[in-house]
DNA sequence: TAAAGCTGGCTGAATGCTCATTCATTATTC
DNA sequence: GAATAATGAATGAGCATTCAGCCAGCTTTA
């Protein structure tokens, strides 16, 4: 042993590689052990158990997203929420794109999270997700969003456009359009969806 | 032996109330097989593996639900876009909604199934999807539709949007918004989004 | 008419493989 | 020389898949 190198995010990190790779369930615990170069047993000193270390890599990397996004809403953007919603999908798709394999991870293990570990609710992504709400919101009070979009609906719907369209990329990573190109469609599609007539 | 009933489609019926209920992963055979009324064997008579009944639910169950869809489209739309946008809309929550089982597989199951089964291309849900770029085209040249949305960008985000919305209802199955409000929500946010100023 | 033989669908117990998890042992650190 | 951290072989549970045999109904034979 060389050095102590943090072991827990070593062995997360090298997960999200083995199930992108493999899937969580096809993914073996000697796969990610072989790839954090460490012993299965080591894994057992800092997870539970196999879903744990899945939850973990959820609750930690939702929570980076959800930093950096913040972040970026507090200094660009101003008080504009169609600027925010354009600067969401930015750095929604970009991200994806950046960390292929954490997209991956997000993509297919999410949804089941919520089966197989019924106790666990997702609360990170949930409060992802109200981040877009939250736009909305304040887009209504300004008087630039109609006011009969429903924030839930539209939560929703924005996130679930953005996770289909990475979807694509991930599966065919050659992309026929470019990340701000898409970025741009949609979230153009969005705003004017949700813009108030009048303001236009 | 009473009567010989189709045990292909008994089987498949059997499948998608059991992968909804424990998730494709850890359905056993043998749940299967005890749902159908069947011995286990019997399943390997009609099926090759574990993966071939859930690629054969997809293949039969989407292509029903594109039959419904294409008819509707053609029985009520008579060749407006926007109207088709609203019928698709419609109909896609509606059928998550009537046959929760299934959209529980569709929604869980879908993503993965391209990572584990590597050959599998999934044409008929590309088929699906193509519905909806193709009533972008259409609109696009009656000069109802912006020509400048990507179709292929447009289909992602639409059927995204609304299969994210159906999550919702999947996991919390008390919906605080009805089908048809939800499916007007979303339907009128893309067609203000996508509609040509001109038009309006 | 009845017994005997066939046939193909169906059965379910047995097989064999794949891991997650454990824990006695070993290495490292202070 | 404790105490702490890490190791990895052994355990045992879980389950997909197989296949030898069963059975219902039909055909042939006497």
């Amino acid at each position: 042993m060389i050095r102590t190198a943090d072991k827990h995010s070593k062995i997360l990190e090298a997960a999200i590689r083995v199930f992108s790779r493999k899937g969580f369930f096809h993914a073996r615990i000697s796969d990610i052990a072989k790839e954090a170069q460490v012993a299965d047993g080591t894994i057992y000193l800092y997870f539970n158990n196999k879903y744990d270390i899945l939850i973990s890599l959820f609750e930690e990397e939702i929570g980076k997203i959800i930093m950096e996004v913040k972040l970026l809403l507090e200094s660009k953007a101003d008080d504009n929420p169609r600027e925010m919603l354009r600067i969401f999908a930015t750095h929604h798709l970009q991200m994806m794109d950046d960390r292929r394999e954490l997209a991956e991870v997000l993509q297919m293990e999410l949804r089941q999270s919520n089966k197989f570990m019924r106790e666990y609710r997702n609360t990170k992504f949930s409060e992802y997700l109200d981040i877009i709400s939250g736009i909305v919101r304040k887009g209504q009070e300004l008087g630039v969003f109609r006011p009969d979009v429903l924030p839930g609906v539209f939560k929703r719907a924005f996130f679930g456009a953005l996770d289909e369209t990475a979807r694509l990329w991930i599966l065919s990573p050659d992309h026929s359009y470019s990340i701000h190109e898409t970025a741009e469609q949609i979230s153009a599609i969005f705003i004017n969806g949700i813009i108030q007539p009048a303001a236009r």
